[in-house]
DNA sequence: GTCTATACGAAGATAGAC
DNA sequence: GTCTATCTTCGTATAGAC
């Protein structure tokens, strides 16, 4: 049974691990945001902040693989799109204080269980991706090559915008992602 | 007169923050690696660790705008090829344990000089690599446009890869990339 | 320029009462 | 499930001797 303290507190260090980063990120912060009581942390988290961070990063994960599910079916140049404006969301929702919890993750932790839960969530948009940009229109080598590049110029575009706050590098990252699928899906 | 230790210091700490993040970049690492005298830390740098860091980004931008100048004057399919080599071997030479240090700052630092001075680093590449692809090429605004897109995805395939600890990701994207602009150069 | 000693705060984690 | 108290470690930073 998952406590609504529980997930409370999942989808709260989910939101802190994109705006500051995986040592940014202390219970403290955790509970300060969710109103979560302090005392059972280590009952809902036995394995204290790897636990958290690695249950918050799939939950990440989990909620982009949700969204692109909603796309299936569409056409390559409509599921490219959807994916821009996904993370484009995050940087105006946030006013360029957030970016990807898991890349954060990635960039600050050292090899182990936490790096690998990263690793395979990365692993697992790569591949969904791919398979709805073959079922919508693209060669099976060229969804995986543009599966991969749509990923990470996305996760790159959103770093390269939080820094300068403005939406100028990723809208130029994504007119010429949209462009080039264009001319991939034979358009 | 910069000292020695300075500047070891400097590059010290650029490669531990490629590495281990900025929170994971302490004194005590830096002087472990480089060697440097502990008593000297806030001589060379009383602004303390921001400081230190603000110069371990510019140093590590230098050496990347430093880099792409010597490939002045080349075709855009060149210095396209040339720039995701550099990353590559960030990569291979690290065994998958380093990454960008200006990114590493970005997402990891509240709003304040640091993340300015990271926002400038950005900038600067951007711009830099814009002027070198339209003298090899490209027309103005596709050479704004595929300098971005070249920056923001060999960032994130570097985070990718050292994710995924395997070049797989970063390969798919710089396939993709080369293949791309040669079409923009109309190849 | 470099040293040691130390102040100070914050973090993760554990123990035991309720 | 939740609380408070506490332990331990580590970080930045400062002070003052050499």
């Amino acid at each position: 049974m998952a406590s609504r303290a529980r997930s409370t507190m999942i989808e709260g260090a989910a939101l802190l691990l994109a705006k500051h980063g995986l040592q940014g990120t202390s219970f403290s912060e955790v509970l300060e945001l969710t109103g979560a009581p302090r005392g059972s942390v280590y009952h809902h988290f036995p394995g204290g902040k790897d636990q958290l961070v690695g249950e918050a990063i799939e939950f990440t994960g989990a909620n982009v693989n949700d969204a692109l599910q909603q796309r299936a079916g569409e056409s390559a140049e409509t599921i490219t799109a959807y994916f821009l404006d996904l993370w484009r969301s995050v940087l105006t929702r946030s006013e360029f204080s957030a970016g990807c919890a898991v890349l954060a993750v990635t960039v600050a932790s050292e090899p182990g269980d936490l790096a690998d839960r990263a690793a395979g969530v990365f692993r697992r948009w790569r591949t969904r991706l791919a398979e709805l940009l073959e079922q919508g229109g693209l060669d099976t080598t060229t969804a995986a090559r543009f599966s991969a590049l749509l990923i990470a110029s996305s996760e790159g575009a959103v770093v390269l915008s939080r820094a300068e706050r403005s939406l100028e590098p990723f809208d130029l990252v994504a007119d010429q992602l949209r462009d080039q699928v264009r001319l991939l899906a034979g358009g």
